[in-house]
DNA sequence: GGGAAACATCAAGTGAGCTTGAGGTCGGGG
DNA sequence: CCCCGACCTCAAGCTCACTTGATGTTTCCC
């Protein structure tokens, strides 16, 4: 326990984020470490950065490969540089507001519903969205993907 | 084509979704519908409003469980009324906020973090942030779980 | 009335994001 | 020196939300 490095084991309690789950993303380059004569795992500090990172990018609705993607940019196994960085967020932010808006015009989709008196009618948004996912192949679909337009509404 | 039911396939066409996506919510109890003498799915128009709030509560990030959860309150079969409408708006409004509010912190954390050259510090949130993941058991995880709190903080 | 869509069921596959388990290794305390 | 717990790898399992495919039945239209 001397200071520099982390274990894993730390690394865990102190992201809240599984030792699995680090192996994991270490198996897609996302986070990188050392390895000890006896083959154990050291993480520099900066990884916690990185997972913090990763989890918050996460709960943005991105998914591991697009956080890879944007990792590319800087450099592993160290923090970012206040360019990197920069240009990281500036790559998230549009993603981020428009996430926002999507949910406030479910929020607000929602809410005017009940005002409106529009339940049995066929003009309200929500029941007549324009919004609409078409079928475009297989496999499981992300949460919140790209939704494709689709122009097909009620008669 | 008469007028009244909906064939699972005008359904699909209409709200965007899948014939087999339909009948996977069936299955869960999401939706109903009536057969004909052959054997075929006849949906009542309300179908596509309750289709509608599905995709609207999935982009919030409840699952589909939820969702049932929350349909349970309404008739199966029809549309909700204004009340049970109320009801299951004000249950999914907090969750919107809070999503909503979760997005705006990370937006903010990633700005402020520019700004503010915390990049090699320890106080900047992202950095050590106060809302972390325990280990809590198996299989996959939402893409946005209800986190539990967790203290363990870094040093 | 005949043929092609459209629909039915059911089992199995898909992809993301992990966890679990088996079987073995490392390393620090008593 | 020995033991326990933390760690290693690798393969397999799991959830969620669907899709795909096989195989068979209905129905609409000419």
């Amino acid at each position: 326990m001397p200071a520099e490095l982390l274990t894993i084991g730390q690394v865990a309690a102190r992201s809240g984020v599984a030792p699995s789950a680090l192996r994991y993303y270490e198996s897609l380059g996302l986070i990188a470490s050392t390895r000890t004569a006896g083959d154990r795992r050291r993480y520099r500090r900066a990884v916690l950065r990185r997972v913090a990172v990763i989890r918050a990018a996460q709960r943005v609705g991105l998914s591991l490969e697009e956080i890879g993607e944007a990792f590319s940019i800087v450099e592993p196994e160290a923090a970012p540089t206040k360019e990197q960085w920069g240009r990281m967020s500036a790559r998230w932010r549009p993603v981020i507001d428009q996430r926002i808006a999507d949910l406030e015009r479910v929020r607000e989709d929602l809410t005017s519903c009940i005002g409106c008196g529009c339940l049995s009618l066929q003009t309200c948004r929500l029941y007549n969205p324009d919004d609409v996912l078409a079928a475009d192949g297989s496999g499981s679909r992300r949460l919140f993907p790209d939704e494709p337009d689709h122009q097909e509404h009620l008669a």
